[in-house]
Formats: C-alpha cells, structure tokens, sequence
DNA sequence: GTGAAAATGAAAGTCAATTTCAAAAAGCAA
DNA sequence: TTGCTTTTTGAAATTGACTTTCATTTTCAC
C-alpha cells in the first residue's frame, strides 16, 4: 500500500487530535481508517467493509461504520448521496471542494471541479438574499466507456 | 381550490392514459392528483397525507403514497432528496427544469433556475466525454428571513 | 499487573419506504 | 340492475440501510 505524504500527514492529525478527545488506539480502527483514507475512492460502508475483511477478517461491519462515521465527525471525511438510498463517504481533500458525475450504468464515480459554477452559485444566492452553507452538485449519466459499450450493443 | 388551466390539462392528459394502462377511475385517487397538482408545493408522503386528511379523513398513507409514486412512473411528478433522508416530490412543470434552494433552519425551499449553471455542466461532461441524462443541483444554507432572526439572537 | 475508560461484535432497534393480502370499489357485459 | 372481473384500498407486515445497545474485550495510565 503505497502512502502518500499528504494521507500520512492527515493520519497524523487524527492521532495527535486522539489523546485529547479521549479516544484511545485501537489497532482495528488504524487499519481501517489507514486503508480508506489510501484508497481515493467512494466507499458505502458495506464495500468498504467487504474489501476489509480481506485483509483482517476479525473486523466487523459496526466498527467499520463507527469509523467512517468518527471521521465525518473529525472532518477527514465526507459523506455523499447519489440518489440510490446508499450513503457512500469518501476522504476529504482538503485542499479542494469538488462535485461528482456520476455514470448510472457502471457506477462510476468522477470528481470534478468548477469555479465558475460555484461563482454562479453564489450570484443565485445574492439573488435570493441567501447564504450558502454547502452545496450539493451530481450529474447523472454515461461515461464515456458505457456510451462505447452502449453503441456496440 | 383554484383550477389554473394548464393542471387541469396535465390532470386530463393522466386520465387519458389511465384507460390505455389498465387504471380504474378511483374518487380517491383523483382528488389525491388534484390536491397536488394544484398546490404547488414539495410534499413528502407524509405531508401531503396530513394535508388529505383534512378534506377526507378516509384516504389512507398507503394509497397517498401509492398514487405519488404513480404521478411520478406517469412523468407528472419528481421524486426530490434534500439531505435529511425524507423523499418529496413536486408536480413537474413541463416548460422549465430547475434547481433548488433550502433553508437547512425553517426548511424553506425556493426553486432557481440558471441556463449559465446547465451551460457550464455541459462543458464539464463534455470534458470528460460524459453524457448527462439528468443533474441534481441544491443550495443548502440560511433564507434572508432566518439570517434577520439569527442576527436578532 | 490493576483498574478505569474506550472499543468491539453480534444482535436488536429505528425509521422511511415498500409490499402483502383480504375486502371494497369500479366498470364492463348481459 | 345484476353478476363478474379487475383494480384500488387500508391495515399490517416487511424491507433495507442505518444506528444503537450491551456484554465482552482491549487499551493504557498508574
């Protein structure tokens, strides 16, 4: 598993913040928060847990959800719903926000990032005398491997 | 309850169908269809069966629930997820998609639409060789009114 | 090591959404 | 109108993802 200087240094974090908070060091909780915050993808915590228990067999659904939760909660991660009723958490970069594309075939999940809609986002608030607090951006479609896919049939 | 003329076509054009489909003239049904169109509102289930109940305390959550779901398989109505884990649905308006704001303090929704926003999606899915079936836009954050009452605590 | 506090797993509970099924309503045909 | 078939309905049960409970295990400061 490679680690990238980044990660490592978000790991950091979470140790160091431990003490304080009153948490203590738990080997379980280590694999699974090092594990998901190598991998950059968008884990459900049934996948996440699916691909962990290859690993460690003796790690249970509850504590995988438990952590995936307590990183919300510390704000190393994110959760994101793509309208099929699953809640999927992906590590938080915290240089950028981003928004998603989503291929409704494959599942595929694309980040992607806009200034200028975020900019336009705000001139609607202006508009409306609102204040955004968090937004929410997915389109939902085909990649572009699906519409080869899609063509050949 | 005021008719406007434009529902009461949509309202027909669904009792058009109905014959074509297989479905039976139900009382309840229609005026379920009727309240709804009419209100121009977003409803969860649960809302708009304590607003039913009110004309006809004989309509039961079941068949609410069942004649949305159908408003919605007929294109007469969208399914919306605002984050808090309730479903709601709103009539379609044919002329114009659009996105929305929501006050995460009173609940307030405000509908917006910005041909500029769904321009520079497309430039985004275009980058990406992604065709776009459909998009989920939402603002979250405070109304002017809620900001006025936060300042005054 | 000992004891207090936190973490864990398995099972139970929650809650909105959805389905089931027996009874009621709709509507076609005689 | 009556009889018959199909659809609709209500109440209750089920589903499925998420969340909590609680007895047991692990961690860690002393």
């Amino acid at each position: 598993m490679k680690v990238n200087f980044k990660k490592q240094n978000r790991l950091k974090e979470f140790s160091k913040d431990k003490s304080k908070i009153g948490l203590k060091n738990s080997q379980k909780r280590t694999l699974i928060i090092e594990y998901f915050l190598h991998e950059d993808k968008h884990f459900s915590v049934e996948e996440l847990y699916n691909e962990i228990k290859k690993i460690s067999s003796e790690i249970s659904y509850s504590t995988v959800y438990r952590t995936l939760k307590l990183l919300t909660t510390c704000g190393l991660a994110d959760e994101c719903n793509f309208d099929d009723g699953i809640t999927r958490f992906e590590p938080v970069h915290k240089a950028q926000h981003h928004d998603h594309l989503i291929c409704k075939r494959c599942g595929k999940i694309i980040e992607f990032k806009n200034n200028e809609i975020e900019k336009l986002q705000q001139d609607v608030a202006k508009k409306y005398k609102f204040s955004i607090k968090f937004h929410r951006l997915a389109l939902y479609g085909l990649c572009s491997e699906c519409k080869k896919k899609q063509r050949g049939n």
